[in-house]
DNA sequence: CGAAGACTTGACGGCGGTCAACATTGGTGG
DNA sequence: CCACCAATGTTGACCGCCGTCAAGTCTTCG
């Protein structure tokens, strides 16, 4: 159980939970492997809550409570190191899992917040793990998943590893904007990215000064703006050779059947 | 089908294929996730060769050709941006599958070469994913495995993003120890490490020349010493308080039943 | 023995960190 | 509605870790 919830906790009323054919050739969670879908099986019962300030989900050392999925708004996964530095190792959006490692039964090394104003589900760890164990085309997901976040993960090695802070941020940008349309189409090449400058900060390898005047120096080339918790994207080319960002890490469809 | 190989291809003979329990307690790849034992599965043949010089077998943006296992020696997983950097993404060691990415069938993103010396195991894809999809002991050993290059992934992230020169190389060496005592035990704290010094600094983020000089501070300091191939740890209660290095992200169970 | 690759060391410079001061924003209560 | 306060963002001065460039030395192997 999660303090820091609004009062606000619903139950998905019977209605909403349509029948959902677990055969046939679209995958469980459609091809965006969207798993705010998971409510649509039947049986599984969904807590949906609103944050109302940041709340820590998941604890780094410490088994996982419930299987999370993010509805609306941000999360972010993270380590943190003894002395109190902390490097955040993904940012969620909106239909991604609170961390497939909650499946396995094992303390977890790594722990997720949730930012105010976003809307998480809380599925029953159990329900999911025997959904998972049973259903075919679950399992496919939960692997298609994984694939994806390794994808990720592995992009932010080079990231930290091999860029510098401009074309770091440069890419982190891009591939926000990229995942949100892949569920949402975006408008006006702006989205609404609630982040403060220390998570790109620790994210991205970088101090909030150096952050806050890379992203000056971005504002002045002209490539992208964020002010008032909205990122927008001023020259898409240009970032793009900056970055050397490929989409397709993102996109694949890594399936496997 | 890759070149490079010595001309000693073998097939096991069925002799060494021995019955195998797929039920029972033991997971099918034993406790310590050893893919080398995918040879024991009955009809899943085997061909394995000696890499005479450096081998890439398996290239950013084509789909795998075979399922491979190193069976000796090392290699490692990388990316190269459009301008010829390159980040390595992981080292592995005996025992470990060259990619979980190649069961699933679209183009990787990431490559993977084979060091000199190394002996490596080629299965047929087909038959991996096939005996993956159906055995539910392999399926567990595949999410675990995830799990456990997972665990990988972002502690090689929380390196590059927040820790120095120096931390990152005593952590990267201890990780190295650790991970080849789980499969077999480690003599004299030292273990043969046939990288150069430029999979150090392509793996840490760094350049050749200053993984130089931090291993010279390093030595100096008697905490490890790199010399001829083998890496030897001199003082390893200062190297963990050094590097804040704490092994559980290597060990933990993972279990997904 | 010769050549190519790997390792080593020094001098110098720049990207990004540190420290410090201040501006701006947003939320809270009087 | 405004005063206050904490969190966040902004900017400048300075410094240090690590990159760059260059010139070696050592090792390995044909």
């Amino acid at each position: 159980m999660v303090e820091n919830y609004s009062t606000a906790s619903v139950r998905h009323s019977e209605a909403m939970l349509g029948q959902h054919s677990l055969g046939g050739d679209d995958p469980l969670l459609g091809p965006a492997l969207d798993w705010r879908r998971l409510s649509q099986i039947q049986g599984l019962g969904v807590r949906q809550s609103v944050v109302t300030k940041s709340t820590t989900i998941l604890r780094q050392g410490y088994p996982a409570s419930a299987f999370f999925v993010l509805f609306e708004g941000w999360g972010f996964k993270y380590k943190q190191l003894g002395d109190g530095r902390r490097q955040i190792l993904s940012f969620l959006l909106p239909g991604d899992p609170a961390t497939l490692s909650a499946l396995s039964t094992t303390p977890l090394n790594h722990s997720v917040q949730m930012l105010p104003g976003s809307v998480i589900g809380e599925f029953d760890l159990a329900i999911v793990q025997h959904n998972a164990a049973v259903d075919r085309n679950l399992q496919n997901c939960v692997l298609a998943t994984y694939e994806h976040e390794f994808a990720r993960a592995d992009e932010l090695a080079t990231n930290l590893g091999r860029r510098s802070a401009k074309e770091r941020i440069a890419h982190m940008m891009l591939e926000f904007v990229t995942r949100i349309n892949l569920r949402s189409p975006v408008r006006d090449r702006s989205i609404p990215m609630p982040l403060r400058q220390s998570h790109l900060a620790d994210a991205l390898g970088l101090t909030t000064i150096h952050v806050n005047r890379t992203l000056r120096a971005l504002r002045d080339g002209n490539l992208i703006d964020i002010r008032g918790g909205v990122l927008q994207i001023l020259n898409r080319k240009a970032l793009i050779t900056l970055a050397n960002f490929d989409e397709k890490y993102l996109s694949g469809n890594k399936s496997f059947e």
